[in-house]
DNA sequence: CACCAGGCAAGTA
DNA sequence: TACTTGCATGGT
């Protein structure tokens, strides 16, 4: 009576095998990407924010900037005024508005956590995330972005490239909400912290390199 | 010159 | 819910 229930349906596990084969190319195509590129769990989520939209090259610049200035911690960024915290994050762009995000960031920080990592990483991940999405500028990837790759929490990361190649190749519409989609890697992959980060990192490696919007160039592409 | 980059919120209908 | 717009620097 057993031996059906132990097996999952066909065309799951086809999905599965899929997604694990894709993944593996572009880990044997690209290699580890390292994410996230910062010394401290910190400085990961200043720079989920300064990044939204915008090159990470431009945020380095910023995030060097703070550094010069000393000022890459909760206390010390939130003790600046907003004009001063603009004029540093200019090279990532949308600076007034980032101000302010990061700003909104650090209240949430300091008055739930008391700029406490570990106190933050010690709540439940789906709740952590509901707090997050109710910052203001912190929305889905950021929220995700911030659980995964400052506190190590496994949720995978979905951005626009994850959307646009993944619809080219069938999985789901290019439309797809947030949450679905997401949904679907985490139903469809096994649920590791390692395999999330490496496998976003890749995703955008693989934009970068093959399937800009302007041209895609799919008949290069990695995943095939 | 045009286009893009590791988004999000607010306004409108 | 679905669509539009503002935000802005720096690289190609």
């Amino acid at each position: 009576m057993g031996y059906q229930v132990t097996r999952s349906p066909g065309y799951k596990n086809n999905v599965k095998n899929k997604l694990s084969s894709i993944y593996r190319k572009l880990y044997k195509k690209f290699g580890a990407q390292n994410w996230w590129p910062a010394d401290t769990s910190f400085e990961v989520m200043v720079g989920a924010i300064l990044t939204q939209n915008t090159n990470w090259q431009n945020v380095e610049k910023a995030i060097t900037n703070l550094k010069k200035e000393k000022l890459l911690s909760p206390l010390k960024l939130n003790g600046i005024t907003l004009k001063r915290l603009a004029k540093l994050i200019r090279p990532s762009g949308y600076y007034n508005i980032k101000a302010a995000r990061l700003k909104s960031f650090l209240d949430f920080f300091i008055y739930e956590y008391q700029a406490d990592i570990t106190r933050m990483r010690s709540e439940n991940t789906s709740n952590l995330r509901k707090k997050l999405l109710a910052v203001k500028g912190v929305g889905y990837e950021t929220a995700d972005s911030i659980l995964l790759y400052a506190l190590e929490k496994p949720v995978f990361v979905v951005d626009s490239y994850t959307k646009r190649i993944f619809s080219r190749h069938g999985f789901f519409k290019e439309e797809s909400d947030y949450n679905i989609v997401q949904k679907f890697f985490m139903d469809n992959l096994d649920n590791k912290v390692s395999l999330f980060n490496e496998f976003h990192a890749l995703i955008v490696k693989t934009a970068k390199e093959f399937c800009r919007k302007q041209k895609p160039l799919c008949h290069l592409c990695p995943l095939k």
